[in-house]
DNA sequence: CGAGATTCATGTGAAGTATACCTTTAGGCTTAA
DNA sequence: AAGCCTAAAGGTATACTTCACATGAATCTCGTA
């Protein structure tokens, strides 16, 4: 018995792999030089500079698609801003926040927390005011001469979720600071967004505006021969494979992100059937397969119970075309919840779990009159049927169904 | 026949509750002078 | 007497519940042509 699992460890073993740096094919990965990004790289350059002079830059905000660079970007400006700051002695501070994780910075509380504690300052997770957790955020950023970047990433379900508030009193804040100087650098990928906002939030927060057009193909097949070079051995990969990953998330809203990863399953299909070399075919493989949609991941982060929800929904659409209603969900999810013998909720609090999950692009929530028969919400699911079995499945072992 | 009333199923807002955690404060006990 | 620890009191954020009212078009009702 063991002996087959031995020979597959040897063969693996022995087997040169495709990949030499898989990491160059991971989103998170933050390469040397970003092709065609070199105008925004510049103007958002320029607009931090006067960091260095220990004046407060703009705030800046910006705007682009999924995959169009805009944290790549920001990320390599500010890491050479604190290199030459760091070379220079000027105290500068970057810090990156991702308001889109759930429980860490999706409240006004937990964001300036979050923040804080990235400056050392411990903050318990509830029992404070807010106003507290402002003071104990304004002490410690002005203990000390420095320049502040603040980076809000997905910036958009913050203030969906939280309100504008927390960016105005941010604003505020800064006036109010006799030795640092904070800005802030606002990334959202919702353009519609920024009109939703207090007058005053927008005018202070958009001092500079950034819009990051999506790639065409060829400028990302530029990027993926980059990164093909440092993720894989020499001559495993042909040029057409590349050409084809780029022509895929081309006609996908030009998504970087999708081209990287079509790249990188395609390689990882190619090297689990013992290829010679990657060839066009499993790209197809991996359009297949695309595990791009960070659904994946979102869905198993997600609260017991709102998975409960979503799987209720998905039970329900094995069965019976879209659109589904709210009432016959909720039949469903109690079933669930008795089964997985957990709590069940009202129907008052599934109405919000699924108003936040059609926040999260996981479900599409539209509410609908029925005249006679009642007013309630249709939902429907906008993911890919491979996607749908996938999440099912892991729901599934989630739940322990 | 058509305008207006009715109806249904649930959306939605406001207020209340439970839980977990925080700070403050008043004793009470220890300790050192 | 000063110092330190403890436990109760009084507060807050968050997740959820309870209560009550709002919605809005299909259907019903009934006066009128």
């Amino acid at each position: 018995m063991g002996c087959s699992v031995d020979k597959i460890f040897e063969d693996f073993l022995n087997k040169k792999s495709f990949f030499v740096n898989k990491d160059a094919l991971n989103i998170k990965f933050t390469p040397e030089t970003i092709p065609h990004r070199e105008e925004e790289i510049n103007m958002l350059a320029r607009i931090l500079a006067p960091a260095l002079r220990l004046e407060r830059p703009s705030n800046v905000f910006i705007f682009g698609k999924t995959g169009t660079g805009k944290t790549l970007t920001v990320d390599h400006v500010t890491n050479q801003l604190s290199r030459i700051a760091k070379e220079k002695n000027i105290p500068l501070k970057v810090v990156r926040i991702n308001c889109k994780m759930h429980k860490v910075a999706d409240t006004e509380y937990r964001l300036i927390a979050e923040i804080a504690r990235d400056f050392g300052q411990e903050i318990p997770a509830t029992g404070l005011p807010t106003n507290e957790v402002y003071k104990l955020f304004k002490n410690v950023i002005d203990s000390s001469k420095q320049e502040i970047i603040l980076i809000l990433d997905e910036i958009d379900s913050l203030i969906k979720r939280a309100g504008d508030e927390v960016l105005y009193n941010l604003t505020r804040i800064n006036q109010e600071l006799k030795n640092s100087k904070i800005s802030i650098i606002g990334i959202s990928n919702d353009v519609t967004f920024i009109n939703n906002l207090d007058s005053r939030v927008k005018s202070s927060l958009s001092e500079e505006k950034m819009v990051f057009p999506p790639y065409d193909a060829v400028q990302l097949k530029d990027i993926l021969m980059e990164r093909a070079k440092i993720a894989f051995a020499p001559n495993t990969i042909q040029e057409s494979v590349i050409s084809k990953c780029a022509a895929y998330a081309a006609r996908e809203h030009g998504d970087a992100r999708k081209a990287l990863n079509l790249l990188r399953i395609a390689g990882e299909l190619a090297e689990r059937l013992n290829k010679e070399k990657i060839d066009e075919t499993d790209v197809d493989a991996a359009e297949e397969k695309d595990e791009s949609d960070s659904t994946d991941d979102t869905v198993k982060k997600l609260p017991k119970q709102s998975q409960a929800v979503l799987y209720a929904t998905l039970l329900i659409l094995k069965s019976r075309e879209p659109p589904i209603l709210t009432g016959e969900m909720y039949d469903v999810y109690k079933s669930i919840c008795i089964r997985t013998a957990s709590k069940v909720l009202t129907q008052r609090r599934v109405s919000d779990l699924i108003n936040e999950l059609d926040m999260l692009g996981i479900l599409n929530a539209k509410v609908v009159s029925k005249g006679r028969y009642g007013r309630t919400r249709e939902l429907r699911l906008p993911l890919a049927e491979d996607v749908v079995v996938r999440i099912e499945n892991m729901l599934k072992a989630e739940l322990n169904l």
